[in-house]
DNA sequence: CGCCCGACCTGAGAGC
DNA sequence: TGCTCTCAGGTCGGGC
């Protein structure tokens, strides 16, 4: 689920509400992740101030000092501040009262939650369990096994034209499943992936190898244009991704093309379309991508 | 190496 | 109502 936009809006709402905040205990309700939670992180991180937070492709990153905490929210995640009653189990997020939508998060699925000294706790809940939780050491990040293969940002500079025509060249996989590959750039999931391509007007479809470097031009441009625009509206919610605050983003209005097959276009009136591509569905409209 | 596929999980929604 | 099936925002490892 989130993909760059909502974590990139998740670090934007942390860094206000919990950098400076001390973590006072840790309850591992949940261990079974991707990979096991292990045993020792909740005593390792009791007493660690948290003195920023960064984001690395789909990664968020809690600077504990000589150690950085890694959190990825997999496919159904979401980390979400909140006031703790105290002595109660609490579920509430921070600001309660403005939860207008229909999503809650089911607190049988709250697996980790790091008290904080201010008596609000972050909460990492997860249905799925795909996600990631992790303590490194922060001198040797870079050599993670979860980071170091990873390509640009896919909102750095060095996702530019030229890089991704290198990368392009020779492959016959389709541009979709090239922009998907956390290894060429880093960030981008299959609702993004989608919407760039929309608005590049190229098919999921095309080898990448035979796109025109206007083609590759139109992508790189609209994939940065999307990803502002997104962190700007807090990202995307479809199912169940809450915000910090336990609200929902508010880019799914603005979606062109995902989770629309069998609809009409928003430019053309032409019926959007469904593909499968590296096992994922992927939408289009025929008539506007080429 | 590039590419494809299944696996890992739970829940929502559709269809019967 | 309740069952069964498909699909879902992501990675990872194995096989060819």
């Amino acid at each position: 689920m989130p993909e760059l936009p909502e974590v990139e809006s998740l670090r934007a709402l942390l860094a206000r509400s919990v950098v400076g905040r001390v973590i006072t205990k840790v309850e591992v309700r949940e261990p079974r992740l991707r990979r096991p939670v292990r045993p020792q992180l909740a005593a390792a991180l009791r007493d660690r101030t948290i003195r920023a937070i960064r984001r690395r492709a789909k990664y968020l990153l809690l600077d504990l000092g000589a150690d950085v905490l890694l959190i990825h929210l997999g496919m159904s995640g979401s980390l979400t501040h909140r006031r703790e009653p105290q002595g109660g189990d609490g579920v509430e997020p921070r600001s309660a009262g403005r939860l207008d939508s229909a999503v809650r998060l089911d607190p049988r699925h709250d697996h980790v939650k790091l008290m904080l000294d201010d008596s609000s706790a972050l909460v990492y809940n997860d249905p799925r369990r795909f996600g990631l939780i992790k303590l490194l050491p922060r001198a040797d990040l870079g050599a993670a096994e979860e980071l170091k293969a990873l390509g640009p940002d896919a909102l750095s500079d060095a996702f530019n034209a030229a890089y991704l025509a290198a990368k392009a060249r020779h492959r016959r996989t389709a541009i979709k499943n090239l922009l998907m590959d956390q290894r060429v750039v880093a960030g981008l999931g299959n609702i993004y992936a989608a919407e760039a391509l929309f608005r590049a007007g190229v098919r999921p479809g095309r080898r990448a190898a035979a796109l025109t470097p206007a083609e590759i031009n139109r992508i790189v441009d609209a994939t940065g244009a999307l990803l502002r625009e997104a962190i700007g509206a807090g990202g995307t919610s479809f199912r169940n991704y809450l915000d910090a605050r336990g609200r929902p983003g508010r880019f799914a209005p603005r979606l062109m093309v995902y989770a629309r097959a069998g609809e009409r276009c928003y430019v053309c009136s032409t019926l959007i379309r469904s593909r499968v591509l590296g096992q994922r569905s992927s939408c289009y409209c025929p008539r506007c991508q080429r």
